[in-house]
DNA sequence: GAACATTTTTTGACTGGTCAAAATATTTAA
DNA sequence: TTAAATATTTTGACCAGTCAAAAAATGTTC
């Protein structure tokens, strides 16, 4: 029952950036430079706001170490991712905007956003699972589908398999991975793999198959079987 | 062709309140305790920001008078009025969301919608001319309709006339307008003024006639003839 | 384990936006 | 036209968020 004054979205984002981050560093405290690399501010600055949130409440701070969310940290960030992913989803599927180019939209909406008007959104689209890139959208109440699924480099060979998520917002990402049909939903098949020349070969179910560096083959993550 | 960095929530605010008073107060300087009061501001906040506004090329003050928007400063405002309008019916028309409470939506979208998403939601309504207040949308370029409509203090008596707009945003009083189906598109007939009672008596659709204050009366804009 | 490299924190300073209260102008009324 | 009332501006201070650069801690390597 803490009153909260509701948060900047400066906080709102330096909150979303730690909770994004500790979902891929599990258990990991995560450290300021992270942070500061993250939402491209000097380290000091990452520093600061560390000890203004921990002085808040909404983070515990460890001098040198890094900073983990507390309770109330991560209410508060998986409502702002929330409203960022049902957002984006709305944008594509009710407005007809592009997907490659609604993420930059999202990031200041996300802040202007009320709970009624997320809600509706939420309700005309039919209380969806995952956003356009197939990430998991929170439920109000903060609980988040945290299946994890393997990527191109770590799935199995020869098997055709879904694609069901996509790391990397960047637009010029997300227009390679339209054209080359390897979008949430669309079917691959790995067939080859080679460390040396750092390649992962897929089959699509259009055009020639495709080499991807595995850097980017690791940001495509697929469902092995059911 | 001024490069421009874009203006933040803070001056599009002010930017926004002058131009609305200039609307009304025709022609004369804005003064910085209207727009302190209008904005809840200290009065010398304003002053401050009139300066920056006028070093910034958005305005033109004059100490002790006030200030008046400059060819540029119009063009930001018109735009921020104009997102405020098309988000509103958006909201509204759209999404079904009530329209005495899109307002504080709007006032926060407003900063935070790109012209992209802007011109979409303008589409998708088939580019209307007004917001669900009836106030006018300004186009893409800036321009409005400016057509002045007498209110119930000033049209005819005892003439069906279509009420067009509504100039108050407090969701108070827009249920109220609901309720007495004095919307715009309702038609109503103005039955009498009392001077000393400082009342209006009105005939809707609906209902038994309704007395309103001159004060409110005069925020219920209509159509005379046409 | 000493020396170097890296990361983190501290410090001092700056910008944008704000306020309260004091100092000025302007307007109104006598 | 002078005094009182009202409006505006100035002043000094504060908060949030930021940076650059110096200082300190931690990690790495030989």
């Amino acid at each position: 029952m803490t009153p909260a004054i509701a948060p900047s979205s400066t906080v709102e984002n330096y909150l979303k950036c730690i909770y994004l981050q500790e979902l891929q560093r599990e258990g990991k405290l995560v450290s300021t430079g992270q942070i500061a690399t993250e939402l491209q501010v000097a380290p000091g600055t990452a520093t600061t706001m560390a000890k203004n949130l921990a002085e808040g409440g909404l983070v515990i701070y460890e001098p040198y170490s890094g900073v983990r969310l507390t309770a109330e940290g991560t209410r508060i960030a998986s409502h702002v991712i929330r409203r960022h992913r049902v957002v984006e989803l709305f944008l594509v599927e009710i407005m007809g905007m592009d997907w490659s180019k609604v993420h930059t939209d999202a990031e200041l909406l996300e802040h202007a956003v009320s709970d009624r008007l997320i809600d509706r959104m939420d309700e005309m689209l039919g209380r969806p699972q995952v956003d356009p890139h197939g990430d998991p959208i929170p439920s109000a109440t903060g609980t988040i589908d945290a299946t994890v699924y393997p990527s191109l480099l770590t799935c199995p060979l020869a098997t055709p398999l879904e694609v069901v998520r996509v790391i990397d917002q960047r637009s010029e990402f997300l227009r390679l991975i339209e054209t080359r049909r390897l979008m949430p939903g669309d079917i691959v098949t790995v067939v080859g793999r080679d460390e040396e020349a750092d390649t992962v070969t897929v089959n699509t179910r259009k055009g020639a198959p495709l080499s991807l560096g595995f850097r980017a083959a690791s940001k495509i993550l697929v469902k092995s079987d059911e």
